[in-house]
RNA sequence: GCCAAAGUGGUGGAAUUGGUAGACACGCUGGAUUCAAAAUCCAGUGCAUUCACGUGCGUGAGGGUUCGAGUCCCUCCUUUGGUACCA
């Protein structure tokens, strides 16, 4: 009898939740181990392979700490706040909470199915009030401080306020956006809207207006990634940018400390760069231009005020406010036309344009601040209106842009760097020597950009500048399935609501639909809206409002009192693992690590940071099969043809058609083609191809009639594959559940493991998934034969042991390094020597189902119970290695002659590096690869090698 | 354009600090078992050449450092991911 896995999986899945075997408590000595799993969205298409991929690692890693002695957290909850829902509600009229309570059912069951270990009573839940409550008092939080900079820290509004009244803007050191100042008398004689409109450009969470992508024909506000070359992905209709009062949180006064923070992670260094990139700090100089024959002037910010020399012109981005004011009457037409084609132009289309240079001149002319020289101003889209000042000074000699735009209108291009001296440097490189700069000559790059800006500040030129990238985050959405506000507004102030309020929670709704004005629709309810204090915020947060804080809520799920009590955040501190995928590099990631700041700010957490260690997740990609289907129709009917008559034919006559992957034989391969009966199901699919013609090599099928060419039997109509998302819409997701009921969990999770190295990407394939389950059977086939107990108390010989504590080491290993594939192929090997071996002693095979444990949960706790064990064999320990058991006898070295392998030599242990070069070089086989030749040195490295070195 | 990662058999992938390239698995070939098949077990399997022993060549391409390079350095090509032409 094979090993079972639908009743094993059975039983000890309803084992695990009635012993409640990995229930976690925070009142333990053990020292504590948090892994964290990314919050998954539950969404209606449930959960595909590729989502455990990380889960599982996780999972491994967990049990594998549990056993080796840790009290280890490892919780899952729902990120289940989000518009998929609230766009599935529009279109049905199914109440989004009842939507999401569907899919979080079949998401756990799924999850279940794969034999996760979470502690399911800390499950969080961010749709949940008792949990949005405290998302609201955080915000609640943000809305009450501000960023004391000299500090660097966080600070109560109020204290803010009580220095206003004493010395208003003066003597403050405070993160804000206010662009004027006043005195502390100034500040007493404001009307309560003023003072709260200056509060404003202070608070860490804050109102201000911000654009929005609005759609006029669908009558909604679009999220970026809805928005598809200025049209809506959904209908292809205009959308247009509108101002609305909106939330934003203030994270740029976090900026520094941000980056700082990084260095301390155990992180990738490309994740890690990707956050610096993002945060972009740049240190330079401010500089000011006068233009001339006006009284504006130009402010730039350069990291190259060394370069000051090499200035020959000047380009503002195309929406500067200086472009009406300086552009010279013969210019006006030209510059309005540039200016009006660049503000048509989307992101993606100034990117596709990378490579044409375009731009025109103003007419106007800037004073160079050093030489007085006269240098033309351009605008160009090149230069982005948001970054920096808007406007550059243009240095050509040593910036490839400012050169190919001063190749393209012909203006010159001054040398100021000599890099003679550097070969190998290229253009914007930060070396040389600086020439043809007055009193720069002769200085270092480096030295000279600190000579250049002090004398630039002696003559009130500019000053020294750190600029950042990173921008304050948006923090509204004009939909009903999000965290409410806790906020009223009266008369044009926004206020708190007290603690005791808390949560405001979503009313009751039936029509999801926004508002004409493009509003959320909880705009519509008049009585929700007004209370005896004011209206209440029509707006809701974002999806990252629940997920920037959700991993101290399973520390303490179910607290009341507060967002997670002292004691457990003083236990768990922070998360030492945390498996995610890339896509969470700038938004999530940045998000949780300022919030964690703000808390650790108002001295409600301890620490600084949320996540010591990142591991990034590949993503398991799905293989998506197309048709070809002509774009011309024959005899009015459609016509699908085989991928090699489309080449032949020309693809620009063709449209591709996803097809479903079920329907494909071989798919993924070079040969995925459709046969007969796929091309029926296909038809049954889509009807509206029901007399389609189906042309391939073979012949032409039609009407379910085959037309072979010779002798052929059946249709062979190759398809085309493409590697891409794994996705409702390619018809292409694998649900993890159909693995599960014909392979096994154990079988299911340790393929997903054997697939490659965890922060790999790779598309789902079932080819090799026989290789795992024949090693589950013949793991099983250990103990059990025809269903009988065959373990024995013999003694274990010195090869079984060898093998077993050289698969620990290695597993062991393996694990710390997060190798998981190279571990599947460690036991592999060891149930192929003890196969071969016919070993059956339960010395050895006792300590393997404890070290397969974590990897096969199911399957060894069965084994475990065999043995007579009464707990879960998850609270066992986790095996150690004994050095002795793997000492060699022999050591074989493979003899080298100028590095090339030529013959092998079996030397006794121990033996001395004279020893067994004398040996090495008696060996008679090596003698026809010297002889003749001059031995120059012999290189012998224990335990490695030996090396000859001829002439 | 910029940033990051990666290119190894027919396939997925192994390979401490530079030290026997291809572990493990799939696939394929042959054999055992079987009336037959499935399943299982055994053997072989980088490419070229050779009856064979063997020999040569081999980690995207080209150069370099080294006794020795998949691994380090330079140039280039390709693929994937990110992206805000970031001054």
């Amino acid at each position: 009898m094979d090993y079972n896995h639908s009743a094993v999986e059975k039983k000890w899945k309803n084992f695990w939740s009635e012993n409640q075997t990995y229930k976690v408590h925070n009142d333990s000595h053990k020292p504590k181990f948090y892994v964290l799993d990314m919050f998954p969205y539950p969404s209606g298409a449930g959960l595909h392979v590729g989502h455990p991929l990380g889960y599982i690692a996780s999972d491994i890693y967990s049990r594998f700490k549990r056993q080796s002695g840790f009290n280890v957290l490892h919780p899952m909850g729902f990120d289940a706040f989000g518009l998929p829902a609230e766009q599935y509600a529009i279109q049905t009229g199914v109440h989004p909470a009842d939507s999401t309570a569907e899919n979080l059912k079949r998401y756990r069951a799924q999850l279940d199915n794969i034999g996760f270990n979470y502690d399911w009573d800390r499950q969080v839940i961010t749709s949940d009030p008792s949990y949005y409550k405290w998302t609201q008092w955080i915000f609640l939080q943000l809305f009450g401080h501000y960023y004391d900079k000299k500090e660097a820290k966080a600070k109560p509004i109020e204290e803010l306020i009580a220095h206003f009244e004493q010395n208003g803007l003066a003597d403050i050191q405070a993160h804000h956006s206010l662009e004027t100042v006043f005195t502390a008398a100034e500040w007493q004689a404001y009307s309560a809207q003023e003072k709260d409109d200056i509060l404003m450009n202070f608070r860490l969470a804050y109102r201000k207006v911000a654009y929005v992508n609005w759609c006029e024909a669908l009558g909604t506000v679009l999220a970026n990634d809805e928005v598809k070359d200025g049209l809506s992905e959904r209908g292809g209709h205009p959308v247009e940018k509108k101002p609305m009062m909106q939330w934003a949180l203030r994270i740029t006064a976090y900026a520094e400390r941000l980056l700082e923070g990084l260095l301390k992670l155990d992180w990738s260094e490309s994740m890690k760069t990707m956050q610096r990139n993002w945060i972009g700090k740049s240190t330079g100089a401010t500089v000011f231009f006068n233009v001339f024959d006006h009284e504006s002037k130009i402010e730039v910010f350069t990291t190259r005020p060394d370069t000051i020399f090499g200035v020959s012109f000047m380009v503002l981005a195309p929406e500067h406010d200086l472009v009406q004011q300086i552009t010279t009457e013969d210019k006006r037409d030209e510059v309005a036309a540039y200016v009006d084609a660049a503000g048509k132009k989307s992101d993606v289309e100034r990117m596709a344009d990378a490579k044409t240079v375009s731009g025109c001149f103003t007419g106007a002319y800037a004073i160079h601040p050093f030489s007085k020289e006269n240098i033309p101003i351009y605008i160009s889209d090149y230069v982005l209106k948001d970054y920096g000042t808007g406007a550059i000074m243009a240095v050509p000699c040593d910036d490839a842009r400012d050169k190919r735009f001063a190749e393209k209108f012909d203006i010159d291009i001054p040398i100021i760097i000599d890099k003679s001296a550097f070969p190998n440097a290229s253009i914007g490189d930060k070396v040389g020597t600086m020439i043809h700069s007055d009193f720069l000559n002769g200085l270092k790059v480096k030295d000279a950009i600190k000579a250049a800006v002090s004398k630039m500040y002696d003559e009130g030129i500019g000053y020294r500048k750190v600029n950042y990238k990173l921008r304050d985050a948006n923090f509204s959405r004009q939909r009903y399935w999000g965290e409410p506000f806790p906020i009223v507004n009266k008369d044009g102030q926004s206020k708190g609501l007290p603690f005791a309020e808390l949560p405001v929670e979503l009313p009751p709704l039936d029509d999801f639909k926004p508002t004409a004005e493009g509003k959320s629709p909880l705009a519509r309810l008049d009585k929700w809206i007004n209370t005896v204090d004011g209206e209440r915020e029509t707006d809701t947060m974002p999806g990252y409002a629940g997920s920037s804080w959700y991993f101290f809520r399973y520390m303490d799920a179910k607290n009341d009192e507060a967002f997670a009590s002292e004691d457990a955040l003083d236990y768990w501190k922070d998360v030492d693992l945390y498996i995610g995928g890339t896509e969470h590099a700038v938004g999530h990631l940045m998000y949780s690590r300022f919030w964690t700041k703000f808390l650790y700010d108002i001295g409600k957490v301890s620490v600084q940071e949320p996540f010591k260690k990142l591991i990034n997740q590949g993503m398991i990609q799905g293989v998506i099969e197309f048709l070809y289907l002509a774009k011309e129709k024959i005899e009015g009917r459609s016509r699908f043809v085989c991928a090699n008559i489309a080449e032949g034919e020309g693809v620009e006559h063709f449209s591709r058609i996803p097809i479903h992957i079920d329907f494909v034989e071989n798919y993924g391969n070079k040969d995925s083609h459709i046969n007969m009966n796929g091309i029926d199901s296909f038809v049954n699919w889509r009807p509206e191809y029901s007399d389609a013609r189906f042309e391939c090599g073979n012949g032409v099928y039609q009407n379910g009639h085959f037309e072979p060419k010779d002798s052929a039997l059946d249709s062979h109509l190759v398809t085309s594959s493409e590697v891409g998302k794994m996705s409702k819409r390619y018809f292409n997701v694998v649900n993890p559940d159909v693995i599960v009921e014909k392979y096994g969990a154990d079988c299911f999770r340790m393929y997903e493991m054997f697939l490659g190295p965890i922060e790999q990407s790779k598309p789902w394939d079932t080819q090799g998934i026989e290789g795992v389950s024949k090693f589950i059977k013949r793991f099983w086939s250990l103990f059990y034969d025809n269903g009988q107990w065959i373990v024995n108390e013999t003694e274990a010989s010195k090869g079984d042991l060898k093998s077993l504590h050289q698969t620990i080491k290695k597993v062991t290993k393996d694990l710390h390094a997060f190798s998981f594939n190279t571990c599947v192929s460690h036991f592999m090997v060891l149930v192929n020597d003890l196969k071969k071996s016919q070993c059956h002693s339960k010395h050895i095979l006792e300590p393997a189902v404890r070290l397969l444990a974590p990897f096969a949960p199911f399957m060894t706790e069965e084994l475990w119970s065999s043995f007579g064990n009464e707990g879960s064999v998850h609270h066992s320990a986790f095996p150690e290695f004994d050095e002795t058991y793997l000492v060699e006898d022999t050591v074989t070295y493979p003899l080298c002659v100028n590095g090339k392998k030529r013959v092998l030599l079996d030397v006794p242990n121990g033996t001395s590096k004279e020893a067994i070069e004398k040996m090495a070089t008696e060996m008679p086989e090596l003698q026809k690869w010297i002889e003749g030749k001059t031995v120059v040195k012999v290189i012998v490295v224990p335990n490695k090698m030996v090396n000859f070195v001829v002439k």
